[in-house]
RNA sequence: GGGCGAUUAGCUCAGCGGUUAGAGCGCCUGUCUUACACACAGGAGGUCAGUGGUUCAAGUCCACUAUCGCCCACCA
């Protein structure tokens, strides 16, 4: 009878759809100047190898918003590419190298960057198939990768230009530096980790022969770099010994006592030894004493010749001969447990060496103005909305960022240095020969710039920048900046700089930051703990469309998702609900003998008259009186589309997807299908037309969400509806639904939802009396304003409740003294089954009383209410007239109770 | 040292000032009812962390407290 399976099968269905959807060429957008585009530039993975459940989280709810945008017919254009990832690449690679018991000096530039590319290709093609499989519908023609020429020419540009303008320069300044990775790093690429050590208490004797200061430090070491000792000028207790020498032990290097007032009296002795050369702090201090400063450490943090006998030590083996000196010496002077927070290498948690450097930086104060600016008012919004505050504060005390990297992979710093008047050269294209003195002996820097540097133009570069492209002025501004709230220092604040300087123009308009994803019990994903999920393990287990419905469904921006395989199930769980619901609708369609001989009339009217089908036919089901449930499911219907039009306006994905959820599954499926099959076995009033439009409109509500299996399902459908019926050949252009006010149709809610109440009622009494499913019971209800309303649905009830004869009648046919009977009084209507013998009087007599109890605590609250003048004349009267209803019914319920219950007096 | 978030059913979480607070999973009872056992029917389970305030109305807004988590910071 049909051909359709009994389970979702995603996998068969997954790869269909994607290659029909590139062939199609529907993910690239049509420019029409007429029309705003929807843009969104996916934030670029790094190179570094697989894709993580973080990027599935951000494909999702990045296609999510692209698709739905595609569908409302805008031109949109979701732009995919990958990070080279400068550090990250390198580690990596670095690592692979070792296995071979190679590393990149023996390899020399050349031959490792060769080595990165062919990492580089691998990664990328793995990047891209990933994407793929989780439905991401993004432009591949117009795919980037930050070494690409545009972008190279972009950074080149960029760097220039800043230059030019002074706010890029090259100076000696204290920086972070990674003894493994050999390279200088941003303020940003440490973490700062707490980390239980010592506090030294060292004794320095006085030049002049005349005892000594003692100084507290963490890194006994460091006193090799001491160019002085420094107490507050307000501090009495050294009033004697400002001014004075003292002399560094073993090296004997005479330093100052000078005073400085951003010494703190209250930590350690008072006295500070002063290290320009490896303390952020001293340098400052330094800066203003004009004091000497001395590097002692090579490159890979071992010691070097400043530090005298101590040269070739490692720095941690320095250290304790250090203590070793001075405790031999007498001039250790105590030991006490000490925690503070010491820097480590974001990509290999080597322990950072604050050091003094000459390194490139962007002076990044005046940028950070603008950035300010754009987002106090009002041209960039961030959602979740408290993250403006965060960013604000980073803007409102940043520093100059240092851009250049002792690393081979990235893009080399566009500075050339002539040898022979020692002049730089900056320039976008290669010069052949210096730009001040025409020598062609000439050198480009070695170093390449910060990853980030290239990632801070990734909105206007990808478009074309500095080229005056199509592409640039017609997408740029971008729409929506999606990404992890965790880069919105190192990315998004800089984007909204470099964005802001190069155009002139924001760089998006809205910033949505969604949440880290954890492990279901909340912990970090990490291969250490072995909690990690992979996306594509996931998708080969439960389908994509469960993995994005997994990661997003009840979630919120801002928030951080717990993942477990529970989630996941519920995901497949749904996506097979919709296949087998569809297949249910499917199945009759094709059973249907005059089949789809009802649409068939709509639509040849529809096309008469120039509208779309299911409007015309939810007009004439409006227009009729029954089948009541046929107006009840679209008017439910439009409440959905209304709801989800609303929250997807609103950035509220996961709970619009949770509406559609529970539409589809607790109304549709529960309640309108069941009763759909009882029509089915009838002649006329087919239920086929209003259960294809249910669905399909379900279907195209959904779509953004779970693509494939709507995809599959809505061509399923597709096939078996009359020619033309739908306007196109793919559910990802079909229009997205929108809400029709006029199909609200509170009358049909109102008799449906007491129709579904009676049915509850009578199988719950059924389950709590242990009646055998099978066996049909007698069932009277008794009510006034609903009675042919009701009585027009009696077949349903009796099939849904197996409750036969039922007999539904006005209150008045009532008599009076009806024999001992289960009685349940309900909002509208009382359902009475007499079951005289097999009724536990008392016990009905106390749940009588129990719920009269409950209805007139209500009962009391609301009169208590609106018996208040403040509530009736402040409130909104709509919500005064509910309350007044509420009461009413509430009161006639009562009233209702209370008659059952005189049958036990 | 500054800041942010969370605290709602056994667990994981929605709920964005207006019904008697919801979902998924788990649990209990029953059912292989011709779309679906990845399911169906029924059920149990909550002083919305605490205190105070604003409001006609507070799980929802404000303040403070507690616990947990995160971010930032030049804690020698």
């Amino acid at each position: 009878m049909t051909d359709i399976p009994k389970a979702y099968e995603p996998g068969q269905v997954e790869q269909k759809w994607y290659s029909f959807w590139m062939e199609q060429g529907h993910f690239i957008p049509k420019i029409d100047h007429r029309r705003k585009p929807f843009v969104i530039i996916m934030p670029p993975p790094n190179v570094t190898g697989e894709l993580h459940l973080g990027h599935a989280l951000t494909a999702t709810l990045e296609d999510i918003m692209v698709r739905w945008h595609r569908m409302r017919g805008e031109p949109t254009l979701w732009l995919p590419g990958v990070d080279h990832a400068g550090i990250a690449t390198q580690v990596v690679v670095e690592q692979k190298l070792a296995e071979e018991g190679l590393d990149r000096h023996k390899l020399g530039r050349e031959k490792f960057i060769e080595r990165v590319w062919e990492w580089v290709k691998k990664a990328r093609h793995s990047i891209t198939y990933q994407h793929q499989r989780l439905g991401a519908s993004c432009d591949w023609t117009r795919e980037r990768f930050t070494l690409d020429d545009g972008p190279c020419r972009a950074v080149r540009t960029a760097f220039v230009r800043l230059y030019n303008k002074g706010l890029i320069y090259r100076g000696e300044r204290i920086i972070n530096w990674c003894p493994r990775c050999q390279t200088a790093l941003s303020d940003l690429e440490v973490q700062h980790k707490d980390v239980t050590g010592n506090l030294y208490y060292l004794r320095y004797p006085l030049a002049d022969g005349d005892g000594y200061v003692t100084v507290a430090t963490t890194r006994p070491e460091t006193y090799l770099g001491d160019t002085a000792v420094a107490v507050n000028p307000e501090d009495k207790r050294f009033k004697g010994l400002v001014g004075k020498k003292a002399v560094l032990p073993v090296i004997g290097r005479v330093i100052p006592i000078i005073t400085d007032s951003a010494v703190d009296t209250s930590f350690g002795t008072g006295a500070v030894k002063i290290t320009p050369g490896h303390d952020p702090v001293d340098f400052e201090i330094s800066e203003r004493q004009s004091l000497a400063i001395v590097n002692i450490l090579n490159p890979d943090a071992t010691m070097n010749e400043e530090a005298g006998p101590y040269a070739g030590l490692d720095r941690f083996a320095c250290r304790q001969k250090v203590l070793a000196d001075f405790e031999k010496a007498g001039l250790l002077e105590k030991i006490e447990p000490h925690s503070h927070s010491v820097g480590h290498c974001e990509r290999c948690q080597t322990m950072i060496e604050p050091e003094v450097s000459k390194q490139w930086f962007v002076k990044v104060a005046p940028l950070a103005e603008a950035a300010i600016e754009a987002v106090t008012d009002g041209r960039i919004v961030i959602i979740p909305e408290r993250f403006t505050r965060v960013y604000l504060n980073w803007m409102e005390n940043i520093r100059d960022w240092c851009i250049s990297r002792q690393l081979w992979w990235g893009h080399r710093i566009p500075v050339w240095y002539c040898r022979k008047c020692s002049e730089l050269t900056v320039s976008v294209d290669e010069p052949s020969s210096c730009s001040h003195c025409g020598s062609d002996d000439i050198i480009q820097d070695p170093d390449v710039l910060d990853t980030w540097f290239s990632s801070a133009l990734w909105t206007h570069s990808t478009l074309g920048w500095p080229e005056a492209t199509d592409d640039l002025a017609y997408f740029y501004p971008t729409s929506v900046m999606e990404t992890g709230y965790d880069i919105l220092f190192f990315w998004v604040a800089r984007m909204i700089m470099m964005g802001l300087e190069d155009t002139g123009d924001i760089p998006f308009h809205i910033v949505y930051l969604h949440g880290l994803i954890r492990d279901e019990k909340g912990e970090k994903m990490s291969k250490v703990r072995g909690n990690v999920l992979s996306p594509t393990d996931a998708i080969e287990e439960y389908g994509t469309d469960a993995l994005r419905f997994a990661v997003t469904t009840g979630t919120s921006p801002g928030n951080d998702i717990n993942l477990g395989q529970h989630r996941l199930e519920a995901g497949r769980n749904f996506a097979n609900k919709l296949w087998n619901a569809a297949r249910f609708v499917c199945q009759s369609l094709d059973a249907e003998p005059t089949k789809g001989q009802a649409l068939t009339e709509v639509a040849v009217l529809a096309r008469l008259k120039g509208v779309d089908l299911w409007q015309a036919l939810a007009k004439l089901v409006a227009a009729q009186a029954e089948p009541i449930e046929d107006r009840w499911i679209l008017s439910r219907l439009n409440r959905l589309a209304s709801n989800v039009t609303e929250l997807m306006s609103n950035f509220q994905f996961g709970e619009a997807e949770r509406q559609i959820h529970d539409f589809f599954w607790g109304e549709f499926c529960d309640w309108y299908i069941e009763i759909a099959k009882i029509r089915l076995s009838q002649p006329n009033s087919s239920p086929l037309p209003v259960l294809s439009l249910a669905l399909e409109t379900t279907l195209r509500l959904l779509h953004p969400f779970m693509p494939f299996i709507t995809e599959e399902l809505w061509q399923n459908l597709r096939r078996r509806l009359p020619n033309g019926s739908l306007a196109s050949d793919s559910i990802m252009i079909a229009p997205y639904p929108v809400a029709n006010g006029r199909a609200f149709d509170p009358e049909a809610e109102r008799v449906m939802e007491s129709v579904i109440e009676i049915i509850r009622s009578i199988r719950n009494a059924r389950a709590e009396h242990k009646v055998a499913v099978a066996k049909w019971i007698e069932a009277r209800i008794y009510t006034d304003k609903l009675q042919s309303a009701i009585a027009s649905k009696s077949a349903v009830i009796e099939t849904l409740a197996k409750a036969r004869p039922l007999a539904v009648l006005s209150r008045e046919q009532r008599e009076a003294k009806e024999e001992k009977a289960l009685v349940m009084v309900l909002k509208e209507a009382d359902v009475v089954l007499p079951w005289a013998g097999m009724i536990d009087l008392a016990a009905e007599k106390q749940r009588l009383e129990g719920e009269i109890n409950t209805v007139q605590n209500e009962i009391d609250r609301l009169e208590q209410r609106l018996k208040d003048a403040a509530f009736v004349s402040k409130a909104p009267a709509a919500v005064v007239e509910k309350e007044r209803s509420k009461l009413q019914s509430y009161k006639d319920k009562v009233l209702r109770l209370e008659q059952e219950l005189a049958q036990f007096s």
